[in-house]
DNA sequence: ACTCCTCCGTACGCGACCGTATGGCTTGTC
DNA sequence: GACAAGCCATACGGTCGCGTACGGAGGAGT
């Protein structure tokens, strides 16, 4: 009975995992032991590519950071401007699939903690990033920079509370979205 | 160098002191020994009010959800319906006063760990009740019953939203409140 | 084959927290 | 003022997570 040789582990693999665990179960998940024990390894691993566990939360906020601003870009560029482009994005903000998947998860997650000194900064550039794109897209619909300004805020808002509630109370979310997403809309552009 | 004679505690100061620590570190700062030193007591006195640390968590749940039904429905009660009402309940809902306090912190601290068994079903059913009432005044606002519901939802979503950008991003709320709850309404009513 | 460097396993000390045991102080009661 | 009950402090054992120490396995180069 031969072992297959157990390939390494590299930094990746370990911060991959750092931002799973996040996702899961917030910052307190990120427990060396812990994640070793779901990459099937010990300590003594851990121990070698990082400092400490700091180094590790650094790496994953980073790593999701990266990824986060990345898919904001590819998912709106695409998009034909104005009005329809809105609709799809916060169509695809607002679906089950997006609320779902590891990068909003991580978000939420990150929500409590929002004070700690490595979280907070990443918090903040990810949101500002947001906010300003948001407001753009209503600033081109038309509204003035202080009403496109007040009207992004409200869209992320929205997006916001909507992925908590998706995420604590499932049975209170939406049951018809599509119905849902053109009440905000029309509420959002009127 | 005399004493004073240190007054006693009872589970009613135990309650109250672990909905705070509750509202400044979530589920994790309720925590026996730390919120005893709150008290600047000790253990054995905590475990001769309470059965174990589930009894405190529960006792903490219980009465958050207590205080604040009873301020929505306080809230709520006196104001004339219609429109103005729900300018009225926005405008205290999304000002600092409120977002900043114990009531308002406990929710958000408490949504990370929403799928704990004792936090669950207090979740529940705080949003449902506030969800219904949220519902009712669109309806009574002349629309149908699904848009009455949709815009409730619309509504508390932002709450939510906004309640947790002006926790994890403060520089990110916006800066002229009266301004962004005049924006909302009319979103939400037009 | 020998050696060095990389990577990982195991054992240990430390601190935080839960829950228990037990003894002492304080308060009310007769 | 004696006695019991209510309330609290201290000490202890157990678990879990962080970080360190150190030794062993395995591949790369000579």
């Amino acid at each position: 009975m031969e072992m297959p040789p157990r390939q390494r582990l590299t930094v990746d693999d370990w911060t991959a995992a750092a931002v799973t665990a996040l996702a899961d179960g917030g910052l307190a998940a990120v427990a060396v032991e812990s994640v070793a024990a779901g990459l099937r390894t010990t300590k003594g691993s851990f121990y070698w590519h990082f400092a400490n566990r700091d180094a590790l939360l650094a790496a994953a906020l980073q790593r999701w950071e990266r990824t986060e601003t990345e898919d904001v870009i590819a998912r709106v560029d695409d998009l034909p401007a104005g009005l329809a482009r809105l609709r799809m994005l916060l169509t695809a903000a607002l679906r089950h699939e997006y609320t779902a998947s590891t990068g909003a998860r991580v978000e939420l997650a990150l929500q409590p903690t929002a004070a700690h000194p490595l979280v907070a900064p990443v918090l903040e550039r990810v949101t500002r990033r947001r906010l300003d794109y948001l407001s753009a897209q209503f600033a081109e619909l038309g509204f003035g920079p202080d009403e496109a300004r007040r009207r992004g805020l409200l869209a992320y808002t929205v997006y916001l509370g909507h992925a908590q509630l998706a995420h604590a109370t499932p049975s209170a979310a939406p049951a018809d979205l599509p119905a849902y997403v053109d009440t905000v809309i029309s509420a959002l552009a009127c």
